[in-house]
DNA sequence: CGGAATGTTGATATGCCTCAACTAAAGTGG
DNA sequence: CCACTTTAGTTGAGGCATATCAACATTCCG
């Protein structure tokens, strides 16, 4: 029970250190559930928040929508993860969150939270650096997207999902579930459909990882982090004590 | 006299309220003047800084330096923004940063910044801001490298940067002193130079703008807008009231 | 059982990269 | 002050990676 402070502090504990009075904050804070469909928008662009949604399990995904129709995914978050947690400071949303596979979110009163930033700055701290480690996981998506070839982008997309999963136990073995579409990866990267058809394809015959049925199964860690150029500094994950 | 303190307030004045004792708390901090070369580094990649840069003249970008020695540039900073705010709360830097044409920079040691946000939340919490709309800045970097095709991606950049300096009296009538090279350009929207070079020849062509000796020159905002595919919304500049 | 969404494959087109040659401007040293 | 080098910008030719298009296979779902 209580997943929700649950994964919460688990996630803020990979980066900050929680006092038993942040502990006693956070268990304090009351929040609402919601299970969302596969592809459930749950946040649209333009929207006011009165909420922080708080990803408890499966994932959810930042996108862009553009004047075409076309999407632009931004991000993937996964329990722990406070997608949304900009609305906080930022009256209106300049992008959407969608459910990717099924997903379940809990939504915190913004009043709430700020009012225990004031009581314990601590947490309100903790909370800004995973506002930070966020915008340092979208600078490598820049990265990522405008300077890496496909191969090497989308090995690296595989690799950051693996080792964020993993690095909070929240993969399986060395697979992970990630019920994404082809088109929908292709709208992460930037490349076409066909083109990431193709590309699953090489990184499978790379011996390195499979990706099918939106799950990830990583057979050769160090092949696919070299393939992938993949230095998870950026994560800024706490060396583990 | 006082520049630092004032282009810091004015910055955050773009999206948030101060209080007189926000002023005045702001007006207490201390710091100490940079000039900076063209293309000087001021933080490198894997440095931990114990002070913030704050932009005070001249302007500074972000860059990732990846394995075979290129550059991707991630962002680029105005007078009054904190292009190292992250670094309050993540110790090591995940990218460095340089001047862009000559520069000048206050450091503002780590330590008195958070003195005065457990003083001052409210100082936190435009700070907070300030690093949330950075943010969103860089969602849309990731779109517009991803998504856009050249031409679009180009104008979409100047779009930017002429509107983030005007919305604070930053630019000089319809000209903007952009002191950067074709090589970074490039680097900077993926896209190699020669490209960068005709790709610039049909924005002049269009009569929308024209950009050269590092100067952005706006001939119709309008039509510019349009073939970048620019709404601002992304950049949270509260309405001039 | 039929239709929609998703994935797969091949053929063709094209936008951008690469390379190379050249110009122009700026900085350097004799 | 002028040769020399370096850096930045410009232009053309050619190739290649990836987009686009089209046909088909497969799975899912009503």
């Amino acid at each position: 029970m209580e997943a929700t402070h649950r994964v919460l502090m688990r996630n803020l504990r990979e980066h900050s250190r929680l006092s038993s009075e942040d502990v006693a904050e956070i268990s304090s804070l009351t929040y609402s559930i919601r299970r969302l469909e596969p592809n459930e928008d749950f946040i649209c662009q333009g929207d006011v928040p009165k909420v922080s949604a708080l990803v408890v399990s499966g994932m959810a995904a930042r996108y862009h929508l553009l004047g075409n129709g076309r999407r632009q995914y931004l991000s993937f978050h996964m329990s722990g993860d406070l997608p949304d947690a900009q609305a906080l400071f930022i009256t209106h949303m300049d992008h959407a969150l969608c459910a990717i596979g099924a997903a379940t979110i809990a939504s915190i009163p913004h009043s709430e939270m700020i009012k225990s930033f004031l009581r314990r700055p601590a947490f309100g701290f903790a909370i800004w650096r995973e506002t930070l480690i966020d915008a340092a996981i979208l600078r490598e998506a820049i990265t990522n997207n405008s300077a890496r070839d496909v191969r090497t982008r989308m090995a690296h997309l595989f690799c950051e999902l693996f080792y964020r999963a993993g690095a909070s136990g929240r993969k399986n073995g060395n697979s992970l579930a990630f019920p994404i579409s082809l088109a929908q990866l292709g709208e992460t990267l930037g490349i076409a459909i066909a083109t990431v058809n193709r590309t699953l394809q090489t990184l499978r015959a790379s011996q390195a990882m499979e990706f099918r049925d939106g799950e990830l199964i990583v057979k050769d860690w160090r092949r696919l982090q070299r393939l992938g150029e993949f230095n998870p500094d950026y994560l800024h994950v706490k060396p583990v004590p």
